[in-house]
DNA sequence: GTCTATAGGGAGATAGAC
DNA sequence: GTCTATCTCCCTATAGAC
């Protein structure tokens, strides 16, 4: 292990970069060998020298979008004291999960347009690392429940869908160089923990809130939608 | 318009729903007109004698799918009574989006599936119909605000991607038998509107809540994720 | 309306030169 | 390691019989 990169290796990085960015744009069938060869500025036949197959090339980029999230995720729960709030860290979890998306966006949205349509075999692999991820969201909610820090009504299985829902979708509509990574987690943190009607801090400050509802009318176009 | 369908009709109706089926499990590029032609019953060549070209028939379920979303939310806010509050009409919404998507499941997760592979011209007029249905919740979320039933600081575009996001997200682990359209839904708004940790009333219940998150350690297994 | 047959093009993968 | 050349297979779409 040298620091310089083997010539291979070197070819073996361009060719999944490409093959993310080509899996991305025209999913699992619509990519051809070629068109990643032509992304790679290679010829067909010699991507066959570093992958055996269209089908070891998809399964490289799937596990490598599904690793960037989960070890974001750990190393920024690591990084948290001991004295963390579940808040804390459901917070800490969702910028962690939003920077992996968005730093490696083509692999992620490759796996997004992709998943679906591979091989069983491959996807069955890559589902599993995927539940090994749902689970860690599990434990995250269910040890702040534990803490006293939700409502006693709350779903965790359902919140955990839809917080992961949400947050997979971030990649379809978030663009580098608008909104900020850290506002959008700020944001959606602040819906997942306190609501959209919410109060900001946990208890006691019923008074600081806006006026209860007034019954006005809804607009006309909510009315006629 | 008679009632009974004409044998065209039929026909037509039949190689919809095949490709609506097969574009769910293969993508745009992944499906053949052989593939759908064998699901519904019928050979190759006679497919376009209904449709002209895969394109046409890819473009009409992407437009059933959308559709059907956006007129089941339609109908679900018509039907509610002008007193409704905001907290009512996003509950309503909900509701009536999972129904939809889980109703024409084939439809929906072939446009999740195929969407983005699509060409261009194709998609830019489904993505027009998606948009309009996107203004239809933003009207329903601003209206809610400016009844005064959410936090101050709330950004209503931010909790509209969110929202369609997760919603979105549900045709990929729902599975009919299991739990209820109207215990998800009820859920769902529930974490949008008071959150995981938030009152069940808009305002003044804050001695009814759960006693304080006391200063616990994180599990063991939170802590090493 | 549905069939059979096929034209014309492009796919994944391999062999062997360099 | 990368190239060229090519094998074999299957795709969309059409033509014309029934």
């Amino acid at each position: 292990m040298t620091k310089k990169l083997a010539k291979s290796a070197i070819s073996q990085k361009r060719i999944l970069d490409a093959a993310a960015r080509i899996f991305r744009d025209y999913g699992y069938a619509g990519t051809t060998m070629r068109a990643i060869a032509d992304e790679a500025d290679l010829k067909p036949g010699s991507i066959y020298y570093h992958y055996k197959s269209k089908d070891d090339l998809i399964s490289a980029v799937l596990d490598i979008g599904i690793r960037a999230v989960t070890d974001s995720v750990g190393k920024a729960l690591r990084a948290l004291p001991d004295t963390a709030t579940g808040r804390d860290r459901i917070e800490a979890a969702i910028r962690a999960h939003l920077s992996a998306i968005i730093e490696v966006g083509d692999y992620t949205l490759a796996t997004r347009r992709a998943l679906g349509q591979v091989p069983e075999a491959i996807r069955a692999r890559n589902t599993r690392m995927r539940d090994t991820y749902g689970s860690i969201w599990q434990e995250i909610l269910s040890d702040a429940h534990q803490r006293g820090e939700f409502r006693t009504t709350a779903n965790l299985k359902l919140a955990r869908l839809f917080i992961l829902g949400a947050l997979n979708w971030t990649v379809e509509w978030f663009k580098p160089g608008g909104r900020s990574i850290d506002d959008v987690a700020r944001e959606f943190a602040a819906i997942v923990l306190d609501g959209l009607s919410g109060r900001v801090e946990p208890v006691g400050l019923a008074e600081e809130l806006p006026p209860p509802a007034k019954p006005k009318r809804a607009s006309a176009r909510v009315r006629a939608a």
